[in-house]
DNA sequence: GGGTGGATGTGGACACCGTACACATCGATG
DNA sequence: CATCGATGTGTACGGTGTCCACATCCACCC
């Protein structure tokens, strides 16, 4: 028996149709996370998968949240990687743009889950300020920490900290989906990789104001 | 009798189901214009539309062209619209920020058509080096064009020319799919405005390397 | 400790979809 | 005027999500 949490017929069959999901849809992006494909690997009639979810929808919706967890960690492993050792302001920008290669990595390396995870930005306006699902807070306030922290070593003037989110995350969301969706994703990988790296550093620029290294930067001799 | 070119039996009909099609996706996406749906409108039985179109997929594209041709033409329509009278660079900036403008408020204005002539990027790697679809390259074109115009302008760094059209590209899809699809959805409409402002100016920024205006600019005052 | 009730899974049915096949129709062309 | 190819139809099959009535089985309670 490896039962162990084992409860009624089947054992978190939840939980199985979750993993199921995202197995589909890895490969095939939402659309391949289908009821009945899904019930079928967990071995169990169609209609099961209505004791756990209202519907397909809902469905999708729980396996995006796992996918987007894993996107977080993603990005958040990438930037918690960056060197030590270098000057306040550098470090603060290396972060930022640790923030942006990793998101378009993903989204490169897991087309399918990038796409789940963005193609679920529905439900209702619940909140008043913009109010993102718990799920994609954890990037987003990545981002914001990330800015705030550029601010605070003197990398990011101040009055230009207003919306800069909006602008790093266009910028890296949009080469992301064009990179997985548009034309460039017929491009050789290190011509991908030549051009995310001009984006994100465009994206860096515009966002400071400057190509300009902060005044901070003491080259090591 | 309207007959005009009518052809044998409906006369035009290949014609008649794309315009079908452009109004189903106009507010459902790409995802409701269905080969059932579109014949039934149409009326006529499903089968006939395999005379006119190899399978879904194929339809899908067709109406996806008369899409990215209006996107296209509402791009051009906004940057024709630049007013005459400023100086060569600032010019060439402000038809920039028109090509950013006009790609957001299209998606945000045509949601459905957007979806559409952006979820059709598929085929093949046909040539070597980028290869748009037809339908696509004119507003890429008119980038690439507005992009050049600015170096000829002295409003952008030749050195700086190099993939500009991709980190530009990147950020004004980036926010158009963000708002469309992302949190920003949600917001009030001058808050968007606000946003897509915000975003523009920054990828401006970051493709011209400073946030100053060209030498020549000469304020009129 | 044996029954009962609610949670869980099943089976069958329906409507919708894309699409393959054989057939009907019609118009241009000989 | 006859024919033949282009165009549209009818029927059918497998796929999907979802509703309904029913079967099962565990947990709890008397």
């Amino acid at each position: 028996m490896i039962a162990q949490t084992r409860t009624y017929h089947h054992g978190d069959l939840r939980r199985a149709l979750i993993d199921q999901g995202l197995l589909l849809a890895r490969t095939g992006g939402p659309a391949a996370v289908t009821l009945r494909e899904v019930t079928r690997a967990a071995g169990v009639s169609p209609n099961a998968a209505y004791r756990h979810f209202s519907d397909r929808e809902d469905l999708v919706h729980a396996v995006a949240a796992d996918a987007q967890r894993a996107f977080g960690r993603a990005i958040s492993a990438r930037v918690d990687a960056t060197p030590a050792g270098l000057p306040a302001a550098e470090a603060s920008i290396e972060r930022l743009r640790r923030v942006g290669l990793a998101y378009i990595d993903f989204a490169r390396a897991e087309r399918g889950w990038f796409e789940l995870a963005f193609a679920t930005q529905d439900a209702e306006p619940s909140a008043e300020i913009v109010t993102l699902d718990d799920e994609v807070v954890a990037p987003f306030q990545l981002l914001l920490d990330t800015l705030d922290g550029m601010v605070a070593a003197g990398a990011l003037a101040p009055e230009r900290r207003p919306y800069a989110e909006w602008a790093c995350w266009s910028s890296v969301h949009g080469f992301a989906d064009i990179a997985v969706h548009g034309p460039v994703q017929w491009q050789p990988a290190h011509v991908i990789d030549a051009l995310a790296t001009a984006v994100v550093e465009a994206a860096i620029v515009g966002v400071r104001g400057t190509a300009e290294l902060p005044a901070s930067a003491s080259p090591v001799v």
